[in-house]
RNA sequence: GCCCUGGUAGUGUAGUGGCCCAUCAUGUGGCCCUGUCGAGGCUGCGACUCGGGUUCAAAUCCCGGCCGGGGCGCCA
């Protein structure tokens, strides 16, 4: 008999055979009645044991599986309304697969919760609960959304090399790797490659990958490594291009979400926000205004730190009543080291770059890139860095590179902020940070 | 990198010099119970991060190591 699903056998006839499997919830024993809870996939099936039909022997057997064994059950379907599925099972046999060892590092539905730390290092029994999966159903959905998106826009899904031999940015926040005879690194972000693809004339690419930092972050949303959703497109007029892009893959996106992960987002009590296009735009300036205007205080130079980023993820929510903001026309000192980032073309202290906020933290970072090589040259040298190290990025510049420009989006901290966890480790199945390289 | 903070049964905690061979819950073992679903009742089991020091006395105070957590810088 073919095994099937707790939720399928919902359909079956009062009193039809079937055959069904799972990890053993709990026991409930009562002397002469114990009811099994049975976990799969989909849903926790109850079955029924009743110790005048079982016997004895068999009835003790049963009854002392241990928790979170897996075994499957071959009964009868039988109608009842005493259990949320409409069902329960008499077995006729019980086979246990696999026994569990006691105890349970980690309780799957204990009514004590465990500390985050506790819950990583057994991943796998954390993710038997239901509302630790529904995260990353949602994420599926996510992803799922985004890929609708682009490929509906014309955008190609590429990979680029994640050992590369030189970053996107300093040096100082790359991983090393040996690679053969030669020194290589990890890569931080797609970016160069993303724009040599522009040259290649691919017009609109998008990569959904992995990029890693080797920062000493020790926050609760940075991790060494996460997943960096990119795209970059050609012949834009301006930022404004890709601003509005964006604003329509976030608001796809969600929509997406909201609309496959009903039950999942219920489960877990969020109210999904749709931005409605066009987003909020505040400039770098108009921050430090309203930053100003609301009393906050610097020590020194006015900056939008992590507490400014709260106060004008309020601010908006508040007066404009919406979870997203751009934060638009970055000022060129705060973008130094992002030496391929255009500058504006009547004030060249200020860059074309944005953020875009969601919930008060920073969800993408983008704007229109320096495709004039003469240009690009010059911003590199200003902060420092040798042409040589960049050889095979410049020459994509020499022979025809459109105008173009794109984003960087943090996948993880999407979710994280999309579904109010209060850690980005809660959005990752297996995080990396300065002091976990494992599971 | 800087600042703050913590480490007590499998899990989560109480205890801040003697009342502690350490509290409670959960778990787990045994017994009872035929409709449980945070089942219930009785009963047992199980722990002070490591090293050094102070003291008549250390889970508790001091120093160091190891391992965590939070904040900031920064960032996706």
């Amino acid at each position: 008999m073919k095994r099937i699903h707790s939720t399928d056998a919902v359909n079956l006839e009062d009193g039809e055979k079937c055959k069904l499997a799972g990890w053993l919830q709990e026991v409930k024993n009562l002397g002469g009645i114990a009811f099994l809870k049975v976990r799969d996939r989909e849903d926790v099936f109850q079955v029924v044991l009743v110790k005048k039909e079982t016997g004895e022997d068999e009835f003790e057997d049963i009854v002392n599986i241990p928790r979170e064994s897996v075994i499957e059950i071959e009964g009868k379907k039988t109608d009842t309304d005493q259990t949320d599925l409409g069902y329960e099972v008499h077995p006729i046999s019980i086979k246990v697969v696999c026994e569990a060892e006691k105890p349970l590092p980690l309780g799957v539905v204990d009514k004590v919760d465990a500390e985050l730390p506790t819950r990583l290092d057994n991943r796998f029994l954390d993710l038997r609960k239901k509302d630790k999966r529904n995260i990353f159903e949602l994420r599926n959905l996510l992803i799922e959304g985004m890929r609708d998106f682009f490929s509906q826009e014309g955008f190609l899904e590429v990979s680029t090399p994640k050992v590369v031999a030189a970053g996107a940015e300093g040096g100082a926040t790359l991983f090393d790797v040996d690679y053969y005879e030669e020194k290589a690194h990890l890569a931080q972000s797609p970016q160069l490659f993303k724009q040599i693809l522009m040259s290649a004339g691919f017009e609109r690419v998008y990569e959904i990958a992995p990029a890693y930092r080797a920062e000493d972050f020790d926050t609760i949303r940075h991790t060494s490594e996460f997943i960096s959703v990119d795209f970059e497109m050609s012949f834009i007029d301006g930022s404004e291009d890709i601003m509005d892009m964006t604003s329509y893959m976030v608001s796809h996106t969600l929509s997406h979400v909201k609309e496959h992960g009903n039950k999942q987002l219920e489960e877990l009590d969020v109210e999904l926000e749709v931005p409605e296009h066009p987003i909020k735009k505040i400039t770098h300036r108009g921050c430090i205004e309203i930053l100003q205007d609301l009393g906050k205080e610097w020590e020194d130079r006015p900056e939008i730190d992590t507490e400014a980023e709260k106060m004008l993820g309020d601010y908006v929510k508040e007066n404009h009543d919406t979870d997203f903001f751009y934060i638009t026309e970055f000022p060129t000192r705060l973008k130094e080291s992002t030496f391929y980032a255009m500058r504006k073309e009547y004030d060249p202290s200020l860059t074309t770059y944005f953020d875009l906020e969601y919930k008060g933290q920073e969800l993408v970072s983008g704007g229109q890139r320096e495709h004039r090589y003469d240009v690009l040259i010059k911003q590199m040298d200003e902060i420092g860095l040798e042409e040589e190290d960049f050889e095979d990025y410049l020459k994509a510049f020499k022979y025809g590179m459109p105008t173009h420009g794109g984003i960087g989006l943090g996948l993880d901290r999407f979710v994280q902020q999309m579904l109010d966890l209060s850690n980005i480790r809660e959005a990752i199945l297996f995080p990396r940070d300065t002091s976990r390289l494992r599971p």
